[in-house]
DNA sequence: CGAACGACCTGCAGGC
DNA sequence: TGCCTGCAGGTCGTTC
């Protein structure tokens, strides 16, 4: 399910709901994410108060009065915020019971998510070795140029390397490499200076659009508030090998770069 | 150091 | 209807 611009929208629409709102109880019914979720967290979360909801990549940051819980959506993960808890459901593996009896509530099919803890997310190591936010400013084309010389892999791999930039997935890199008329094998050591401008602001001009739209709905996505995205009428390439190219008409061809699918015009991308 | 690949897991679509 | 295969929005850890 989530991309950046999923997991942001999951945290705009839950920051506010939850933001001040003390825990009364972390309840794990299914400890088997990625890492198994420490017993221990039970009793570190409860009573806290919840300070903010922020980012770091597709990580969400629940601030509490006192160091964070640290929550992935994986593949498939979303969180809900339910008023009125219901019944719980299939991969419903915890909830975080707020003081009041309002619920956000974590459901996973693949349990490919995780939920820890951590006193100072700075130096946690998942998040410390992470390359800028594309929507920040340490961000563009000059930085991906630098970092790219010198290396053999596609591009496509290396703006999916969360080391060199955060938060663009597999559909964002197909539809930004697209924008861009980059071919997606094109060896990341081998673009110029001027095509990497092209390439850092067609990968924000993308998360953006799709922001706007409250994400990508596929399969079953669901924002926080229970809304699907809208953006997936706007994919020009993802999933759509064999329809013609929206620019060139030639036909949009598949291929697996780095074990993932992609997408891309023959005649668009050089 | 960089690059490639397996691993984790369930659900679903499609072929037979 | 049921069984099998392949595929899916991520990314870490291991190996070369």
């Amino acid at each position: 399910m989530p991309e950046l611009p999923e997991v942001e929208t999951t945290r705009r629409a839950l920051a506010p709901l939850i933001g001040g709102q003390r825990i009364a109880e972390l309840r794990i019914r299914e400890p088997r994410l990625r890492w198994p979720i420490d017993p221990a967290l039970v009793s570190t979360a409860a009573g806290h108060v919840i300070a903010g909801l922020e980012r770091r990549g597709k990580y969400l940051l629940l601030e509490l009065d006192e160091g964070c819980l640290l929550i992935h959506l994986g593949m498939s993960g979303s969180l809900r915020y339910l008023m009125h808890p219901e019944t719980i459901r299939k991969h419903d593996h915890y909830d975080i019971e707020l003081v009041g009896g309002a619920v956000v509530r974590y459901n996973d099919p693949r349990r490919f998510g995780c939920l820890k803890y951590t006193s100072d997310p700075a130096s946690h190591p998942l998040l410390s070795a992470l390359g800028p936010e594309p929507l920040g400013d340490d961000f563009g084309g000059d930085y991906l140029w630098r970092r790219s010389r010198g290396r053999q892999t596609s591009i496509k791999s290396f703006i999916m390397n969360g080391q060199i930039v955060v938060g663009v997935g597999n559909i964002y890199a197909n539809e930004a490499l697209f924008r861009a008329g980059i071919h997606p094998k094109r060896p990341a050591g081998r673009i110029s200076r001027q095509r990497y401008q092209e390439l850092a602001l067609q990968i924000r001009a993308v998360l953006e659009d799709a922001l706007e739209s409250g994400g990508t709905t596929l399969r079953d996505f669901v924002g926080a508030d229970g809304r699907p995205g809208y953006f997936r009428q706007s994919l020009a390439v993802y999933e759509r090998d064999g329809q013609p190219c929206p620019r060139s008409g030639h036909p949009i061809r598949r291929a697996v770069i780095g074990q993932r699918a992609s997408y891309y015009c023959p005649a668009c991308q050089r």
